[in-house]
DNA sequence: GCCCAAACTTGACCCAGATCAAAGTCGTGC
DNA sequence: GCACGACTTTGATCTGGGTCAAGTTTGGGC
């Protein structure tokens, strides 16, 4: 999980060999990325990228939790995404990036420079097929995000949220006691278009009713999956059976 | 713009030949696609495909628009994309989406089996380079969408909304005096995440302030695009000189 | 171990937009 | 040309979540 800027680690021994951008690649292939890669890391609250700031490299997140986040003049802030180990940062073909990419817990970034990975793409297939995957798959995720901003209630924001973390925390299905929450609850707030009260609030009336308890305030138990997913306002099996 | 099912329209006369999924391709890579192309269209209303539904095509579309919808149980429904000429439908590599299609206007797509398409995806680079750029320009779009969901107020959505159809209506950079709104009230309120009611209000406002103009009901003018601008929140120019 | 700033909780009140209800308008088919 | 249904507008009222304002908890630094 620590992986410093000094060590150079070897992509078959990357945490995200087999996730990131260079998934389907051969070995032949993954030496041609490993000769342009270097790691990057920020600590916690850093920003990574600042929107509009031009972008001469892209990066995929090798560990921790960064958001991007969009901003109106007025400070009304909306994160529209979470960069989990294996994510993509960056936009071939374009030097800008319209939002601020942040680092929520201390990250590390296996970087490229943009010209050099630019050229790659348009020689290796592999690549640009696993990044079209992944950009279709982060707008099946967007979509869902829309639905939940324009339609979901504060009590089904926060289930849904909850849940999500229920599920991304499962290793190999099992489920995992505790979870553990990387945002601050005025960073929830932001994600799920709420204000950091209403966040607090909803945590505290789920917390009254049983369906979870905190261990810290980092950290929570679920206790009633079931009336978890019942507050998300989601199909209960995700549509299996309708 | 009327193709119709029976007219066999050759690639190279195509309206969107340079702008969707295959804009990068060259003759012979294009002869390939027209082997295993067919056009079918849609009368307004119809349901081009249902979510869950097996997807056994990918398709382009040619003329018309679409959306692609969201819904919960109760009814709640969310437009989470709008599809417009060269917009691609469908998902590679995984046979079902998780969302409604439907036909706005009439719609005319030009349609590829899916195994024959996957199977083109993996032998032409420039077809999966042009799907991941047209990936990341939805995905981009999508985030803007979800802080106007989040965030903005119901007459900065409105606004973003009808500037939004002025930008894509430009034709190169000439201003359309008149511009065509495809959708119902009911449908701009699923695509903003208000009720019609409030959709109907907000347009009333805008024009009592002589800001637009209705020609009919589905056709208006902008009078003063500086306020319309002005009451989307957004910056007045992009950023540029903050 | 104690202090302090940052993060969080809780309460009181308010308002933008939802909901409920009733007219008004338009375009299409006969 | 007129009747009907689909769409739209407008009004009255209600309410979920925002705003403002105290307090409380917590954990890291000295």
């Amino acid at each position: 999980m620590n992986i410093s800027l000094h060590e150079r680690i070897q992509c078959s021994e990357c945490p995200i060999r087999h996730r990131a951008v260079c998934a389907r690649c051969d070995d032949d292939e993954i030496s041609e990325l490993e000769k342009i890669k270097g790691y990057k890391t920020f600590k916690a609250g850093e920003p990574i990228h600042w929107r509009g700031d031009s972008l001469t490299t892209v990066s995929s997140v090798v560990a921790g939790v960064a958001t991007l986040t969009k901003s109106m003049e007025d400070g009304r802030t909306q994160v529209v995404g979470l960069l989990l180990p294996s994510d993509f940062i960056g936009r071939p073909g374009r030097n800008a990036i319209e939002f601020d990419v942040t680092a929520v817990t201390d990250v590390t970034l296996c970087r490229f420079d943009r010209a050099p990975f630019e050229k790659l793409l348009f020689e290796v297939p592999h690549i640009s097929q696993r990044l079209m995957e992944m950009a279709l798959d982060e707008l099946d995720a967007a979509r869902d995000w829309m639905l939940l901003l324009g339609r979901k209630t504060a009590r089904e924001k926060i289930a849904s949220f909850l849940y999500m973390l229920v599920r991304r925390s499962k290793v190999e299905g099992k489920d995992i006691p505790q979870i553990s929450l990387p945002l601050t609850r005025d960073e929830m707030a932001n994600f799920l278009g709420l204000t950091l009260e209403t966040v607090s609030r909803q945590l505290s009336i789920l917390k009254k009713e049983e369906i979870i308890t905190f261990v810290d305030r980092r950290n929570f138990v679920v206790l009633d999956a079931m009336a978890l997913n019942e507050a998300t306002g989601d199909d209960s099996d995700g549509g299996l059976y309708d």
